[in-house]
RNA sequence: GAGGAUGUAGCUCAGUCGGUAGAGCAACGGACUUUUAAUCCGUAGGUCUCGGGUUCGAGCCCCGACAUCCUCACCA
């Protein structure tokens, strides 16, 4: 039974039912603003759902198939040869028994019959409710739908008249009242911060955005399926570092109560896996939450999800391959070709993807020497970048990020970067002034990072120390971490490692032009409510 | 942090020169048993983001605030 009365549910209904319609005298819209008698006007109809003897918020649905599952039985309705399109009566059909559950997207009421569209994460069907099909008590409840309610049905698989794919309802079950109206039935959501801060509404109603969401999943499990594949092992480590290090970025600061200490949430997870590489894991990785408190634009979000891989007796060669590999495996688990859409053109992924060299991009793209630290400097003023007192690799690398990043529309990776900007990785042997350190550049994005890393603690020791001389004090994450040194001092092994941004690969695999289309709640200011 | 754009009904959007606030969808009432963006008739729905100012009169002009978007800055 049902212990559902009507007052459970009628929060303060204005007006009043007889013989099951709403009376204009005591109209409940009366008075009220739009939103109000919209809401007033589906109570009104859970009260009478209530009344009917149904729970208006539903219960377990057990025996449904996914629509997608229902559509594909398509093929097993069988048609009498009885029809007669002189009348328009539709030729005698015997389909399956068909169980489904769904929101109700769209609705047309035709007398005593309804169309209604109900749609669940794997597609859509229509469902036939006629009167006399369907019985008194069915047909009552169906008067209490609104768009946005979730029910339940039971019915045949058959086609209508003009040939779609319907379930014609034999029993209604209801399953949740949606007492909030949806957006407009096709034009969904548009506006972005909506669209954003009500991502339920948006995974509804925008098209595309369920399955973009639903690929990225497979993306990442698909990365998770390749590392396994290669015997690497996935770990948890801290989120909450004394020592925000790793990368240089500024951290969020958090304080914890119990022991009274300063905490910076992570914003790289490399140093505690590098620890655990000496520790004998020799092929771990971790896929989680970083935070970085900088600016926001469209490929830079809070926080977001990065990809950590080392792999002990490895070096950057053996990641590159392993990134190629990643990504590859990752384009086809989306059920994609190699030649993926992006805006207007497309994206060519198929392997191996170009590699160059640092010196021979920036050559390619400003017709300077980069080794002639004058006309670099000189291209630099140009620009109007200030040089004075910075080292040549500094004012290198500004003018490549200014005139060379932007242009690689990739996939390229770019090979062999400036030592001295590379504090953790190790260098070229016989050229101490290259690091065996590669960027994977996609449409000029920065979407994997990976080096040689450097097991040298005494190096590692004074490289801290020399990019502590060049930080702000103020600067949290310029702090020498003692403890990692001495983890480098018990011995790691020789080591390639590797960062992928998993926001950025989504976008360039869902031809995504922001990261808030591939993030489910980008940070937003909170929002003021009354 | 700087500059620009946007903010009107639940949703999507118009709103002319400063002169009574508009449409579609959704809602409510009515007709309709093969519709599919159903159709048709009728009704209702507004703190024009918020706060000031100018004006006889402001959705519109001016100032400020808030939010979002874009560009730039920041970002190993």
């Amino acid at each position: 039974m049902f212990p559902f009365t009507s007052t459970h549910f009628n929060r303060e209904t204005p007006g009043t039912i007889r013989n099951g319609k709403l009376m204009a005298k005591d109209d409940p819209t009366d008075g009220a603003s739009g939103g109000d008698a919209l809401e007033a006007a589906r109570r009104e109809k859970l009260r009478r759902i209530a009344e009917l003897g149904h729970d208006p918020w539903g219960s377990r649905f057990d025996g449904h198939a996914p629509i997608g599952e229902i559509r594909a039985r398509e093929n097993e309705i069988e048609v009498e040869p009885t029809g007669d399109c002189a009348t328009g009566r539709p030729p005698e059909q015997h389909g399956p028994a068909i169980r489904a559950a769904g929101r109700i997207v769209l609705q047309r009421n035709k007398g005593k019959l309804i169309f209604i569209d109900i749609r669940d994460w794997t597609g859509q069907i229509q469902l036939f409710i006629g009167k006399n099909q369907v019985g008194e008590e069915n047909w009552e409840l169906a008067q209490c739908f609104d768009l946005g309610d979730l029910i339940g049905v039971d019915g045949e698989l058959k086609r209508t008249k003009t040939g779609e794919l319907t379930i014609f309802v034999e029993k209604l079950h209801f399953l949740t009242k949606a007492l909030a109206t949806p957006p407009a039935k096709h034009h969904g959501l548009s506006d972005p911060e909506l669209r954003q801060r009500m991502r339920y509404l948006d995974l509804i109603h925008t098209e595309g955005v369920l399955q973009r969401f639903l690929r990225r999943t497979q993306i990442v499990q698909s990365i998770r399926n390749t590392l396994s594949g290669d015997r690497f092992v996935e770990v948890e480590g801290p989120t909450l570092h004394s020592i925000a290090g790793g990368a240089a970025a500024r951290p969020f600061t958090t304080h914890h109560n119990a022991l009274d200490i300063p905490l910076y949430l992570r914003i790289a997870l490399e140093l505690h896996l590098k620890r655990l590489l000496v520790g004998g894991i020799e092929r771990v990785y971790e896929l989680g939450r970083v935070y970085r408190n900088e600016g926001i634009d469209p490929r830079h979000n809070p926080e977001f999800t990065m990809l950590e891989v080392y792999q002990a007796y490895g070096d950057y060669r053996s990641m590159m391959d392993l990134t190629e590999k990643i990504i590859v495996e990752a384009i086809r688990a989306t059920g994609q070709e190699a030649r993926l859409p992006w805006g207007d053109g497309e994206i060519d992924f198929t392997p191996p993807f170009q590699r160059k060299t640092y010196d021979e991009l920036f050559r390619e793209h400003t017709g300077v020497d980069p080794g002639d630290a004058a006309a670099v400097a000189a291209l630099a003023e140009k620009i109007g970048f200030d040089t004075a007192g910075k080292h040549p690799d500094i004012i290198r690398n500004e003018v490549f990020e200014e005139k060379v990043e932007d242009q690689l529309k990739g996939p390229v990776f770019v090979m062999d970067y400036p030592a001295s900007i590379c504090p953790l990785t190790k260098r070229k042997a016989g050229r101490p002034e290259i690091a065996e350190r590669f960027e994977l550049f996609i449409q000029g994005m920065e979407v994997a990072n990976a080096y040689t890393e450097l097991n040298d603690p005494d190096l590692q020791e004074e490289l801290f120390t020399r990019q502590l001389a060049g930080q702000a004090e103020e600067d949290s994450m310029a702090k020498m971490d003692h403890d990692f040194v001495r983890a480098l001092r018990h011995g790691m092994p020789p080591a390639g490692g590797l960062g992928i941004g998993i926001d950025r690969l989504v976008m360039l695999l869902t031809n995504s032009q922001t990261i808030r289309e591939v993030i489910l709640f980008p940070l937003l200011r909170p929002e003021t409510f009354g």
